[in-house]
DNA sequence: CAACTAGAATAGTATATAGTTATAAATTTA
DNA sequence: TAAATTTATAACTATATACTATTCTAGTTG
């Protein structure tokens, strides 16, 4: 299976990819996507879920299903929406993961310091 | 393995995730790590290799550092960068195969609707 | 020391977008 | 049909940031 990112990936490619890691760089919309995460619900809940104000929630919702992540099922007078690509899980327990090493391992050099700064008082 | 993202999941680890993401959201630094996979690299190497003005890589260079993604060896006048964590890698892969999905699944819709339209006429 | 080179920092500009307010559209219900 | 409910859209403001031009710092070399 051929890498399909490098030096040589096409601007075109680069751009979409950028986009796509844009999406989820907001909190916003991260904390949508945890609450989709259980199951479909509509956009009321959302609201009542997140503490969004309603339009803004309409333009991350937007944004979510643009790109793919969500899909949008309209029922009666309110829309459903549903993840789409549970990848993005993927991506975010990645990511997540790291993050806790990073600051696991900041409080060790915090403690390491400390332990050091006494010792040679 | 208790999943590190849900619903649940603090603002403060939502806001670094997304911080994280936005790192990655934006073509030049795409492009800076896509030349670092083969191996460490001067600010002048990369600067030529992308096109990116001095100052410009520069900012990109810091932001890229002080997300951990890459580290940074002064060696005489010069500043070698590489990539600190591979991670990345993966997760440029899992979004650009999902990005060429998209694009053939499209293509595939658009040959579709010709077809139809042609046979219909 | 002077000239040169690589990189970082600062200030300024232009653009993008998150959030808000207000309004419209579409469906359901009285 | 009128009122109520759920979404979407448009206009606006405030903020963030990509990029540029310029200056500054620190090594290197003559």
């Amino acid at each position: 299976m051929p890498k399909t990112f490098s030096a040589k990936t096409s601007p075109t490619v680069l751009a979409s990819v950028a986009d796509y890691f844009k999406v989820l760089s907001e909190v916003s919309r991260l904390q949508i996507l945890g609450c989709l995460k259980v199951g479909a619900m509509n956009g009321k809940e959302i609201m009542e879920q997140t503490g969004l104000g309603q339009a803004n929630l309409s333009k991350h919702l937007k944004a979510l299903t643009q790109a793919g992540i969500l899909s949008r099922h309209p029922q009666g007078v309110s829309v459903y929406y549903e993840i789409a690509d549970p990848m993005i899980f993927q991506l975010c327990e990645l990511v997540c993961d790291r993050i806790t090493e990073q600051v696991q391992q900041k409080a060790q050099e915090f403690a390491e310091f400390h332990i050091l700064n006494n010792s040679s008082k």
